[in-house]
DNA sequence: CTGAAAGCGCTAACAT
DNA sequence: ATGTTAGCGCTTTCAG
């Protein structure tokens, strides 16, 4: 039986190059591999053989009898904010650098949850990373015992995690507000996303710490919905000196709405951000803000799940939670 | 200590399960994948020994067995200009709505070319999109039959390219710098990427058209470096009205620069940027810039790959090689 | 230099 | 409800 081209849909297999090329299929395959033992003449037919029948070798199968590279997922749930981005870059340059490659889900798209993200990626990797937010422990079930590193979320629910110290963070900010004499301030926080509140709750700590009133609003995490947001603040609340964002891009935002309300900054008005990405030094003014080392964050993450991978560190055990601090930028808006 | 040590290294399969439960493998895979025609009983107790043995089943021979979702990867030079992680995430968007994955390589990084990083991508995927500069031909050669939709690049060596109407953009930039009234324009092009020099030719084309003097420079695509580009450009070319970028980060460094040698803009200067990232409204003054429909850019790549994958379209056919148009957002910088 | 066997780990089809 | 038999497409022995 000849198991020829014309069957539609079926790829080409290494069996069909063979009979093509009259030889058998272990010749193909070193043809294919450039291995040794195989006369030039006889290497060049069957790589012509396997062009015309536009054959490529299964990488399921080579993967199966050869292992293959890790590959690691990397659950995000937006990539149009530019931090996700600068940390999926890091995380992309550590795993490349291990020879690991990296699948990239961004679930912000469609209604979808992280969830989904991972139950898409759960069958193609062997560890995952991620923003999970609250369903760290779902993924990490979904995962079974690959290793999930979740990244700032609520309780050590998978094998590994990687959090930030926002009562740092915090304190660092409002220290600094503090002592350029702000006395009013607001928080400007994500209606979503992050352990529900973490940020504001630590702002809100800390800024009762340094005696400083504090206000709190939501928006959406984007700059447009920040700047809409911020218009009513200002009317409410004329004696505010000192904005803090969630994070840059809402700051970005935040910059625009006091912009446009005739308001200087830092002269009428401090504003920090919170994330350190690029973005904020070509606003204007340049953006004062909590910054995270993003490239150790990916390197972390990634160094995690070989560390989990390998056995070095016990799935939930203390060496599996790490603890990443923000440092404080100032550049021109605070 | 659940962890497996009587086999060092060797990672728990089916039948290891198997024997741990005393059942067949067949009943194994019945537990794991949660099918009809096993007793909850016996599947809890094959769960659990699954869970001890730290067993996940490989994915190289469920995808041999049952086929699996197409993965494509994208090869990109620089996630952390924002115009590359905007563009993947509407390539990403594409895939994940005809469940496909995506496998990203940042091959910016390293010394690595895109070359690099197609080698790395090739044993993982089907297909490939990407930005791969002169490169094309020989991605797809490491590709074998399988497609690769390369983005402006220089000929169609790929399977199937997408191009940009640079000399349609660059018409539209100088036109508008001319109907306002601009009469020295200079184009600060990128040192490295894209097809050589076509934006620049291009601009140069549409500057001769519409008779108007055009200074060219370069620099490294990044914001600090078109910034330091600019500020030696101001001495030398003192007449200078106008300024066009070859994209919107330099674009944004080209305002700091103008900013900060007191130049204002639009008034003393008009600057343009190209591409359209969300950037350019963020920045003060809102950048007028060339812009590209990002999602559209990403849905015609994978559009194209689905197709070329598909039969639908031939390889290197005239049907394989879209050519896109910027479109010229007017805002507050020109 | 080339070919014939023997699996890699899993699931679909049939048994039982 | 469970077990048995065949492969999936490839590379690794090992023979010729």
């Amino acid at each position: 039986m000849t198991r020829s081209a014309d069957a539609p849909g079926r790829r080409a297999t290494i069996l069909d190059v063979a009979a093509a090329a009259g030889v058998s299929r272990q010749t193909v395959t070193r043809a294919m591999n450039d291995m040794p033992g195989i006369s030039a003449a006889t290497r060049e037919r069957v790589q012509k053989c396997a062009v015309e029948l536009g054959y490529s070798p299964s990488r399921f199968a080579k993967g199966l009898v050869q292992g293959a590279r890790t590959s690691v997922g990397l659950a995000i749930p937006d990539l149009t904010n530019p931090y996700f981005p600068a940390f999926a870059s890091s995380v992309v340059e550590a795993a490349t650098q291990r020879g690991w490659n990296v699948v990239v889900d961004d679930y912000g798209h469609g209604t979808g949850s992280g969830l989904d993200a991972v139950s898409r990626l759960a069958p193609q990797v062997d560890a995952l990373i991620g923003y999970l937010g609250e369903h760290a422990a779902e993924a990490q079930s979904l995962m079974g015992s690959r290793p999930v590193v979740g990244l700032d979320c609520p309780g050590g629910s998978s094998a590994g995690s990687i959090g930030f110290d926002y009562p740092y963070a915090a304190g660092l900010a409002l220290d600094h507000l503090a002592s350029t004499g702000r006395h009013k301030v607001a928080f400007l926080d994500s209606d979503q996303g992050g352990p529900a509140g973490s940020r504001g709750a630590a702002v809100a700590a800390a800024a009762a710490a340094a005696g400083i009133p504090l206000a709190r609003i939501h928006a959406s995490p984007s700059a447009t919905a920040a700047r809409d947001a911020i218009g009513g603040l200002l009317e409410k609340e004329p004696g505010l000196d000192a904005l803090l964002a969630f994070n840059d891009v809402m700051a970005a935002g935040v910059l625009k709405a006091l912009h446009s309300a005739g308001r200087s900054v830092p002269g009428d008005c401090a504003v920090i951000g919170m994330d350190g990405i690029p973005l904020g030094e070509l606003l204007t003014p340049e953006l004062t803000t909590l910054a995270l080392d993003l490239r150790a964050v990916g390197r972390a993450a990634v160094d995690l799940v070989e560390a989990l991978l390998s056995g070095a560190v016990e799935p939930g055990s203390p060496a599996a939670s790490l603890t990443l601090r923000h440092e404080l930028i100032v550049r021109q808006s605070a």
